[in-house]
Order: structure tokens, then sequence, then C-alpha cells
DNA sequence: ATCCCGAGGG
DNA sequence: CCCTCTGGAT
């Protein structure tokens, strides 16, 4: 992608969506933390359905504890790699409530100190909960900036560097909810809905198979 | 590089 | 059947 093309790229996604968000379910910091956690290699839809049932009996990490990690279990069984998951959870609990007074940290050293949760879960924190110029490289990201030519990079970190030195500072914020939807939506893995893409324009990919 | 692993779509 | 989903830890 030519760096003159940038900016109208993203201005035409601010235009079909001028306040975008996280499709995640959440009421509260902790809740969008625990919401993060759990989204790992799995759809949020997936995530949303077990935590509607979860957050509501366990929406404090000391009630989290106090559900144990049989109960928590229960609740998101239907989520992918769900062992591994609410084994970090609850100990993430455990740490927010004997380190951190019950809060979420707002720090990137303190959120991956915490089990479960690693660079990309840490950005989404920091960008949507408290405001910061991030970038959450997750699988979507991943292949909507390599496809497009906005920041093409081996591994999730070279992708970020070049998105935060690329992106225009005044869409620091929510380019990372832009990049999510049109990757989810339109740019999407298998077959890319180019045809009916607003950013096509600007973008380097060009479809094998013209698609209908 | 490999393992963790359920649900939904093609 | 195979691939994908807002990855992290080893």
């Amino acid at each position: 992608m030519k760096t003159e093309d940038i900016e109208p790229f993203f201005a035409t996604l601010k235009a079909a969506n001028p306040q975008p968000n996280t499709e995640l379910e959440y009421t509260s910091v902790f809740e969008l933390l625990a919401a993060v956690l759990l989204s790992a290699q799995a759809t949020d839809v997936g995530v949303n359905k077990a935590t509607r049932r979860l957050f509501p009996v366990a929406g404090t990490p000391q009630a989290m504890l106090d559900l144990g990690l049989d109960g928590l279990q229960g609740y998101i069984k239907t989520i992918g790699l769900y062992p591994t998951k609410a084994r970090n959870l609850m100990q993430t609990c455990r740490i927010l409530v004997e380190q951190h007074g019950g809060q979420v940290p707002r720090t990137r050293e303190a959120l991956e100190a915490l089990p479960g949760v690693g660079r990309k879960t840490a950005n989404v924190v920091l960008n949507v909960a408290f405001g910061q110029p991030t970038m959450a490289v997750d699988t979507h990201i991943f292949r909507v900036s390599n496809r497009t030519g906005l920041a093409p990079g081996k591994n999730p970190l070279e992708v970020e560097k070049r998105l935060l030195e690329r992106v225009p500072a005044q869409y620091a914020v929510d380019s990372h909810h832009w990049l999510i939807l049109l990757g989810r939506y339109v740019c999407q893995a298998r077959k890319p809905r180019c045809w009916e893409c607003a950013v096509a324009p600007y973008c380097d990919y060009r479809p094998k198979t013209p698609a209908s």
C-alpha cells in the first residue's frame, strides 16, 4: 500500500463505522479482561454465549474465585482450550485480589505478568479499557495488514511495530477495531469479499479467482 | 515448533 | 472432512 493511500484507507473505514468498539460483551474492566482472555482462538460470538451466563455470577475476581475451578469450567466448556483458560483465569483472579486490590492493573508489565495474558491481550485491555493507542495484532489484523500491504511483517510483533509507525495519529486508537471488523466480515481468511470491500482501491491484494 | 481444544462454516 | 476463530506458554 502506498503511503498516500493510508489516510484515505482509514477515512473510508471511519466513514462506514464512526465509533467502532469490541464485539465482546462486558460491563467492567475485569469482565473485559476475562472476556479477552477467553477469546484466544475462539470467536467472540462463542465467548459472549458463555460469559452471558458466567458474568452475572462471577463479575468480580473474588466472585470468580468463589465459583471455584470446576464451577468456572462448567460455564466455559463450550469454548476451545477451556481447561487451560479456566486455570489461567483462576490464577489471574488470585493475583488481582492479592496484589492489585481486586482491580485490573493499567501497565503492560503488570498485565503481561498475569497467567494467560500475553502481549495481544494486554494491548486490547490497554486500548479498549484505558484508551491507549496500542495495536493488538490478532489473526485478523495480521492477515489484513499483510494482504493490504498496510503493515507487512513475518510475525505479529513486526506487524505491530509497522502499524505504530504507519497509522496516522488521529486513527491510532480506533484503527484497531476497524482492522478487526474488516478482517472478520470482509477480508476473511478463506474467501475475502473483495468485490464488496470499501477499501479495495487502496489494497495490494488481488484475488486469484475473481469471485462472482 | 508444538500443544492446548469446542463450535461453526464450507 | 478441513479450516478458522481478537493466543499463550513451553
